[in-house]
DNA sequence: TTAAGTGCAAATTATTTGCAGTAAG
DNA sequence: CTTACTGCAAATAATTTGCACTTAA
């Protein structure tokens, strides 16, 4: 179960959206971002989390409310494998880890990544957002 | 239909692999490199051209010869938008632009990129590749 | 001749949706 | 009270697989 001070930070971050706060995106909320780290869930993972935490919540609502949450621009949809998709409460533009054997997701440190060239947009479209993901395997 | 040079060509691309080219082999050999050009297809999209194009090739023996490629080394796939895989002929490490609207992917110019910083690998593993997409928006 | 490849149809996996019931404003 | 949200179960979409049949070497 989530403590009240997740719960609080959950809920915080909840406000700013419009969304209805419930007991399930609450508590959803401060798995996400309760410890104040990033995360990078994939709806099956924060299902798991969420059953083993002792919550109750059905596993349509995750999807739908990380779905929700997407839209509402609180979390940013990864892909990276092409079966499951990843959500990160990290919102900003950075580049990811991939770890290949484990099939995780996690952030890698912006600062450290440097593009002094980037190939400029065909005529008539524009640069909406730059993915680098960076595939890591065990050595 | 594909021409006599389009099956050649797509013949000798699919005699350096050890695959054993079979007829529909062969006809997605064709369509994929026949004119010396990259393609980035989908399962679905190469079906439809090659129905197009008359050629008889079940859908599974498609999404099979595609995996068959790609773990040859023929092709490469890239993932983008979770739902779909794409499959690329050209195998070297190299940018993609992704129209969202049109759900396409496309080469983007390679010598336009320059990374001068990465993030160092973690401890224990070692890059495998890095993933860079564009992803464009019409304005 | 024989192992690899093909093509159905059925299975699997990730995700969405219809709809009746529940709860937040 | 009213509209949004939830949760099941059924639907969908992309892809894989089991298995009998075909074909390249």
């Amino acid at each position: 179960m989530a403590t009240v001070q997740e719960k609080n930070l959950g809920l915080t971050w909840l406000e700013n959206s419009g969304l209805r706060p419930t007991r399930q995106r609450v508590a959803i909320a401060a798995h996400l971002v309760g410890d104040g780290q990033h995360r990078h869930v994939t709806a099956e993972s924060l299902y798991a989390d969420v059953c083993k935490a002792g919550e109750s919540i059905s596993l349509a609502t995750i999807y739908n409310t990380l779905r929700a949450f997407c839209d509402a621009g609180l979390v940013q949809e990864v892909t990276v494998d092409g079966a499951r998709s990843y959500f990160d409460t990290n919102t900003h533009d950075h580049p990811h880890f991939y770890w290949e054997e484990d099939h995780r997701l996690s952030d890698a440190p912006l600062e450290e990544l440097e593009i002094s060239a980037l190939p400029s947009a065909p005529a008539g479209t524009e640069i909406a957002s730059v993915d680098v993901i960076i595939r890591l395997r065990r050595t």
